[in-house]
DNA sequence: GATGAAACAGCCGAGCT
DNA sequence: AGCTCGGCTGTTTCATC
């Protein structure tokens, strides 16, 4: 893992369906070795996988929201084949804090998020915030040259 | 905006580095057909980007979390700059309630976290939560023919 | 990791439905 | 108008060094 591997992640951060010849000029290599590094990038789970961002609005999808929900650690079961089978929820995390799970979902209007909450009473207890604006789409961490030199960010 | 059309943002949403050709044996059409339809949908802002999902841990990125800032409005404009070019914010939305801004951070340890809450304090105060676990990763939002059929989730 | 050849995919124009 | 088919160009892959 050294800086050309940060490189080339970097890069397919920023467009995954760069073609190998054009990452290859940008690193200074071969196209084959560029495959060969992200073959092994792969293959060592650093990188999970590439994905299209879609903008929800234009889909229909007017509505995101985070919800947290409070609920008993037996529920688990139930709970989470629940939210991976739920084509709403974009993201669910199990975070600390009374509030115990954190999550981003999408809908087209306020009306079926309101249902969706309804259902997930059957969970525990809720709290939810709509999003207004974005400020900062969902990226990956970001892992430039000077970052790797200082080690943490740049605060 | 068609059926085919959704099957293939489902298809680049699952790997955004399937070929033309890949794409174009899925949704039997011919490629050049494909590729038409891919430039469109990016024309139209619908495809908004291609990227690389990575793995944080394997990068050192240790922590995850989301925090609530609470904060005057008026400090929004030192704000945004702020967290757009800070590289451990992954994701920053503006959203209901009184903690009116929700920050998805990426750190190495608490110890950095602890300090970039530190940095937060000038904006407002915080509320933090740590991430345990992912039960569902960030992930697009789901269009596949059943959803598009029924309008909504299949709650 | 580089190079060169062969296989493959992508692109552009013509003709079809 | 949008699709397919043909050929040319560019890209990926494999063998060799």
């Amino acid at each position: 893992m050294d800086k050309i591997d940060k490189k080339i992640i970097g890069l397919l951060q920023e467009n995954a369906r760069y073609s190998l010849k054009q990452l290859a000029e940008k690193v200074f290599l071969s196209s084959p070795a560029v495959a060969a590094r992200i073959e092994r990038l792969e293959k060592e789970n650093i990188i999970t996988g590439y994905h299209a961002s879609i903008n929800p609005i234009k889909l229909g999808y007017h509505i995101t929201a985070f919800i947290n929900l409070e609920m008993s650690p037996t529920k688990k079961d139930t709970f989470y084949p629940f939210v991976q089978q739920c084509p709403n929820v974009i993201e669910c995390n199990c975070v600390t804090g009374s509030y115990s799970m954190l999550i981003k979902v999408c809908f087209p209007s306020t009306m079926e998020l309101d249902s969706f909450i309804g259902h997930l009473q059957k969970f525990g207890t809720t709290k939810t915030q709509i999003v207004f604006s974005t400020s900062v789409p969902h990226r990956g961490i970001s892992i430039t040259a000077e970052d790797v030199e200082a080690g943490v960010s740049n605060l």
